[in-house]
DNA sequence: AAGTGGACCTGCTAGC
DNA sequence: TGCTAGCAGGTCCACT
């Protein structure tokens, strides 16, 4: 499910309001991808502090370190100030006086994990290597351009391994490469310059788009108030795979990269 | 070093 | 109706 504007839609759907609240209790279900890392004793009694994003994962920062979460493919967060006995795919509950945070994640790709910091011991080694944040100044065609350099994979999945520039998964490389008018499967040291400028752009107009419209729901993300995403409505090949394309009725198809699906039309999209 | 493929886990859907 | 194969929003790791 989530990619970043997911992930930042779930964000801004709790982090003011579990900000300053005081952890009363922890549950802890089926195990996660990584382990918690700490007692969740320890974390009793410790004040929620901001919430922050680093690509697909939030840092829920805590008075003696913090929580590194991710939500995989399947996950979910939801904040409330009541919430019903823990159902099968419930696996992490942070209680607060303000309300109960819950991770509901049923292929349990996602994780959970205390670190002494963001930079420091368990979060500092999932972190290190991410690419720039697509919203960031330092994210540009130059930077696209200069990072391909050399690199023989395909656009598509150079965006997807998320070492060049974080945030955009399977629906918005798709989304965004349909944008920008590049086959998914030109290789990443063919695309040139001119182009790295117009796919920047159409990373960040996508993910912006997406994150403005609250993400896609193809199936079962909420946001933390339990908020279905409207982008799906709006995306112009992924999942359209035998229908015209919207821009010029070619009809869209779908290929297989790195084991993942790809749509593009072959129409407006050229290497 | 870069690139490729498998692994993790569960639920849903299309097809027979 | 029931079973099965295939597919799904991510990303780490081992291997070539």
């Amino acid at each position: 499910m989530p990619e970043l504007p997911e992930v930042e839609v779930t964000r801004r759907s709790f982090a003011e309001r579990i900000r300053g609240a005081e952890i009363t209790g922890v549950r802890v279900g089926k195990p996660l991808r990584w382990p918690l890392g700490v007692d969740p004793e320890q974390l009793v009694a410790q004040r929620v502090g901001a919430v922050t994003r680093r690509g697909k994962y939030l840092w829920l920062a805590l008075e003696r370190g913090g929580l590194l979460l991710h939500l995989g493919m399947s996950g979910s967060l939801a904040f409330a100030s009541r919430v019903g006995a823990p159902g099968p795919h419930d696996h992490f509950d942070l209680v607060t006086r303000r309300g109960t945070l819950r991770l509901t994640d049923p292929r349990r790709f996602g994780a959970v994990v205390w670190s002494p910091a963001p930079d420091a011991g368990a979060a500092a080694k999932l972190l290190a290597g991410l690419g720039v944040e697509p919203f960031d100044a330092a994210f540009d065609g130059a930077h696209l351009h200069a990072a391909l350099r050399g690199r023989r994979l395909s656009i598509k999945d150079a965006l997807l391994g998320g070492r060049i520039v974080v945030g955009a998964g399977n629906i918005y490389a798709c989304e965004a490469l349909f944008e920008a008018g590049i086959d998914p499967r030109t290789r990443g040291d063919r695309v040139s310059r001119t182009r790295c400028e117009a796919l920047a752009k159409a990373i960040r107009q996508t993910l912006s788009r997406a994150v403005e419209t609250g993400g896609s729901t193809l199936r079962d993300f909420r946001d933390a108030h339990g908020m279905a995403g409207e982008f799906q409505r709006e995306a112009r090949v992924y999942g359209r795979e035998g229908l015209p394309c919207v821009r010029c009725g070619t009809t869209i198809r779908r290929v297989v990269q790195g084991q993942r699906a790809t749509y593009h039309c072959p129409g407006c999209q050229k290497r």
